[in-house]
DNA sequence: GGTGAAGCTGAAATGAAGCTGAAAAAAGGA
DNA sequence: TCCTTTTTTCAGCTTCATTTCAGCTTCACC
């Protein structure tokens, strides 16, 4: 999963740049309204964390540009002042989910958590695709015959991205995309190592190979 | 599908072509506006990605020049500078979309086959003839007795060509154009081969062979 | 009806894409 | 720092999408 976050305040950034990294997102900084607005409409986030009082251009603005170029990117904005008009303004801009400051980096992770969720399924604690279920906080996943297994920090962000995007052909580049970042090498064949690891927990069958194409992940099969 | 590139950046050109591959196009590239102008004449494109900085000829200029030929030609506009005015210099000289450079390969993808269908018929994510659904996702299509076949990355190409030319006569040569490169063997029978496996998929009926001339697919039949 | 070119077909060759197990390299923790 | 875990690389191997081929059939034209 890669998070866009549009933030000016260094200290915040950097304070948020941590446990974002810990959850599995791979992070983008813009530092003010302009680069935000640039990088969001560039369709490889799955999530962009908004802050309102930006340089160059205001938050709100910024959003609603977004929305008015049909940008579905869920977005949960950040606010100083969370009084009731601007929580209003900012859901009539497009917003997703708001949140005031000061705030608990773990109420942010949940609600990120929450987003992802909810274009995909039923808002719930795990994801789940037929009887296999992430629980994304520990980072562990069940398989169908009741057994767990933790997970590594990449085969985690794989699969999530994966029960994320079912049925749908995934092309190595576009897992190298949201696993990594973009200084990446993109001729090595991590990607097929950890597809071997992952079928090799979750069985053969789950993840298919599209040759010359990608991978896709099964949602019942 | 076939894709002209007019572009004089080596390092762009060489960044855009693999992943346009991958998405099963077909790219051609000229590096000076004249030579792009010319090559935008064939009519054996589906789709230009014109920079406006280029040699020889101003892209603005080539744009214009087909349009006054009555060129309809799907035509994404790329450019240093993406700023307001430019943007509507752009649109004004017949445009479909513009793109600000530097930009991110994925939303590159997403305008073609935003602009691809657009430009051939109403927007889905299925491409659709009679009792005959394409899932681009997944590659997959599923025949009118409801069954479904994977198909490989050529069958996928070939099919979804038809499918947006049905009821046209498609010489050998044009689809060899719009599957392969230029230097791909005339005298192979590589399409009567797909072709073969095709109608294996789908049905003797559903592509009619015109002896000399090419084959049909039937929009119903 | 005979002829030749165009198209069809099944099987086989080919080569790139993907798989794999192990080993090297890097990251993380004590 | 050293040791453990995780990540990445590598080289050989396997698979299968693609292409070729040779023989066959069909069709248009005479």
């Amino acid at each position: 999963m890669r998070i866009l976050l549009v933030e000016d305040d260094r200290e915040l950034i950097a304070s948020l740049k941590k446990p974002l990294k810990e959850a599995g997102y791979v992070v983008d900084v813009a530092e003010d309204g302009i680069e935000g607005e640039y990088l969001g409409n560039e369709d490889i986030y799955d999530l962009a964390i908004l802050d309102l009082g930006l340089p160059k251009r205001n938050g709100l603005e910024v959003l609603s540009n977004w929305r008015k170029a049909d940008n579905k990117l869920p977005v949960i904005v950040l606010t100083a002042r969370d009084t009731w008009q601007e929580r209003v303004d900012g859901f009539k801009s497009g917003a997703d989910d708001y949140l005031g400051k000061p705030f608990h980096v773990e109420e942010l992770l949940a609600r990120i958590t929450a987003l992802l969720h909810r274009s995909i399924q039923s808002p719930g604690k795990s994801l789940i695709s037929g009887d296999l279920i992430l629980d994304e906080d520990r980072q562990i996943v069940t398989t169908e015959d009741g057994q767990t297994h933790t997970l590594t920090s990449t085969e985690f962000r794989l699969l999530r991205y994966f029960l994320l995007n079912t049925d749908t052909i995934l092309s190595k580049s576009r897992l190298t995309d949201h696993l990594y970042n973009f200084d990446s090498d993109k001729d090595s064949n991590v990607i097929e190592a950890y597809i071997k690891r992952l079928r090799k927990i979750l069985g053969k069958e789950r993840i298919e190979t599209r040759r010359g194409q990608g991978y896709i992940f099964k949602e019942s099969w």
